[in-house]
RNA sequence: CGCGGGGUGGAGCAGUUGGCAGCUCGUUGGGCUCAUAACCCAAAGGUCGGUAGUUCGAGUCUACCCCCCGCAACCA
């Protein structure tokens, strides 16, 4: 009942088009932190969702003939229907336009103006009048408008302000008494240099010249202006002032909100200010990843260079695709995306050093022992020795690295536990005992060999969930007490009589690197 | 102009509190046969962007400079 608990958060994302690998990859990292609390026994609930208001929502519903909502509809089926693809175990998927986020944020809105934190004033802006759009004078090209090219002239409309300068010294002090708030940590410093120590300006918080959003109650021709919407779901799902509050209760604050480089600024100042004026307490961690790049840059239409996660979901599997997500991307820098990374780290990090592994300690059980696990007998000799006490400090590396999300981190350190476990078995050369008939250290090793693929199964679990099942498998593993996260250092718990799978089934198949690496610059350009 | 990140053997990267420069891939040579031509070992290869300084000693600290990437405010 009283089960530690942890709430973990992806952004909700604006489907304005596709997903591409980079939604994916923040999807991927939120999930994979749930399903490691979950194997750490506790209560987890992760939120996603989609935020469908504003202008350029109905302007792409526009184009494509259809309404706002036959749009974001259409959007918030495909964003699901990925997610089950890509096995995220999300709790809940709130859209911005659920009838129960938008008469909270209308509530948010209502307390906010009676409190004074709201306030009626001008938008001055660069208004582009065929587009009815408004644009800062950094986003114009030329001076001139960045998506039709013509003409721009200075215009002002009545808008809803909210009080940001209030709460900067605040904020400050929050962000100063709190290390862990935001990861990396060079973020914030970003985030006081470039905003907070030049003086916060308030935040637009309506709009008069669109309609798709939420309708301000007390003011019904405003419509609630992008971040308050938005950035209230991460409550509003949960059920904040809502009729039922247990969630709310139950969760919040968040443990981790995720969220890309490029929304930084929205989640790092104007969220724990929004929750400050609510007199809520903050999320504990809020991790800013950066972005998936190509070699020649940011993925882009125009560049033709855009890879969709089920161009490689579909060859490749979930796991390898999820796999290299996570290794790759070493979440405080950009991590490149090239199909010669993609397929090489396919071939030696998955077939080479895990699928062999498991397929040749397999086999050598099935061999020597008919395919039972021999008795757990101690550390009879120094090799088995100094190898446990290397994979038992590898484990706790793996913990430091999760502890301060570098899973990039993490993913190294537990391969280099499935390397040190290939390299024992040359230690020990098995085959040469066979021969010798040297049965007490036979066992040991292949005790030893399939307590540590129940360690790397456990270890990888989060991240890859299929092959880890398919490793805990084939060592014939089945009870889920011996399946979790706290007693993963233990050397003591394969039962007796465990039976490994008669025939090994290869994990991964290595792939032909010229052939595969040029499948995927082809699907890149459709 | 400002702010943030980065500049380490052929490529991609690690290097917490200053102390013989590491990892993965590639190259070369060797070993092994349990295994998915996989695995293991060894060697070659770096004046750690530049200059000056602090120190017994600096990739690691200080100052200045050069180059690359990103941000620059209401744009999701």
């Amino acid at each position: 009942m009283n089960k530690e608990t942890f709430y973990v958060t992806t952004p909700i994302y604006y489907p304005s088009g596709k997903f591409h690998i980079g939604t994916a990859y923040t999807t991927v990292l939120a999930d994979s932190m749930k399903k490691l609390n979950i194997l750490k026994g506790k209560d987890s609930y992760m939120l996603t969702g989609t935020d469908e208001h504003g202008q350029k929502i109905e302007q792409v519903a526009e184009s494509k003939g259809q309404t706002p909502k036959e749009y974001v509809d259409i959007m918030a089926t495909a964003a699901k229907e990925l997610w089950a693809k890509m096995d995220i175990n999300y709790d809940d998927f709130i859209r911005t336009t659920d009838e129960r986020h938008e008469k909270v944020v209308q509530k948010i809105f209502d307390k906010f103006m009676e409190s004074g934190d709201i306030y009626k004033g001008e938008y001055e802006g660069l208004y582009c009048v065929p587009c009815e759009t408004f644009f800062t004078e950094t986003q114009l090209v030329d001076g001139k408008c960045p998506d039709c090219g013509r003409e721009v002239k200075p215009m002002k409309e009545e808008a809803y302000f909210f009080n940001m300068k209030k709460y900067a010294d605040r904020l400050l002090k929050y962000y100063d008494e709190h290390p862990d708030f935001i990861k990396p940590a060079f973020r914030k410093n970003e985030m006081i240099n470039n905003f907070i120590k030049p003086g916060l300006e308030d935040l637009c918080v309506s709009r008069t010249t669109f309609d798709w959003g939420v309708k301000v109650l007390k003011d019904p021709k405003h419509v609630v202006y992008v971040w308050l919407d938005a950035l209230t779901n991460y409550i509003t799902a949960l059920g904040y002032m809502s009729d039922d509050e247990t969630l709310f209760n139950k969760y919040w604050p968040a443990n981790l909100q995720i969220v890309g480089k490029d929304i930084a600024r929205f989640h790092l100042i104007y969220w724990p200010i929004f929750l400050m004026a609510l007199d809520l307490p903050l999320p504990e961690t809020i991790l800013v990843h950066n972005w998936i790049t190509m070699k020649d840059g940011k993925m882009s239409k125009s560049k033709g260079n855009v890879v969709y996660p089920e161009l490689l979901i579909d060859r490749y599997g979930l796991d390898a695709t999820r796999y290299f997500l996570l290794r790759e991307m070493p979440v405080s820098q950009d991590g490149v995306f090239s199909p010669e990374s993609f397929v090489e780290r396919f071939n030696f990090d998955l077939c080479n050093d895990l699928g062999n592994l498991l397929n040749r300690t397999v086999s050598m059980v099935n061999k020597y022992f008919e395919g039972i696990v021999p008795k757990y007998n101690g550390t009879p000799n120094e090799v088995d020795k100094e190898f446990e006490e290397y994979t038992v400090s590898q484990i706790s590396k793996v913990n430091e690295c999760l502890k301060e999300y570098e899973i990039a981190n993490a993913l190294q350190e537990i391969w280099n536990i499935i390397a040190r476990t290939n390299k024992y078995i040359d230690e020990t050369t098995p085959w040469i005992l066979a021969k010798e008939e040297d049965k007490e250290k036979l066992s040991s090793t292949m005790y030893h060999l399939i307590e540590n693929l129940r360690k790397i199964a456990i270890l990888i679990k989060p991240f890859m969930n299929e092959t880890a099942d398919k490793i805990l498998k084939q060592i014939g593993i089945k009870d889920s007490n011996i399946i979790n996260w706290d007693n993963l250092c233990s050397y003591e718990l394969i039962p007796n009589n465990t039976k490994v799978i008669e025939k090994g089934e290869p994990l991964f198949m290595r792939l032909d690197v010229k052939e595969e690496v040029e499948y995927i610059k082809t699907g890149m350009k459709k």
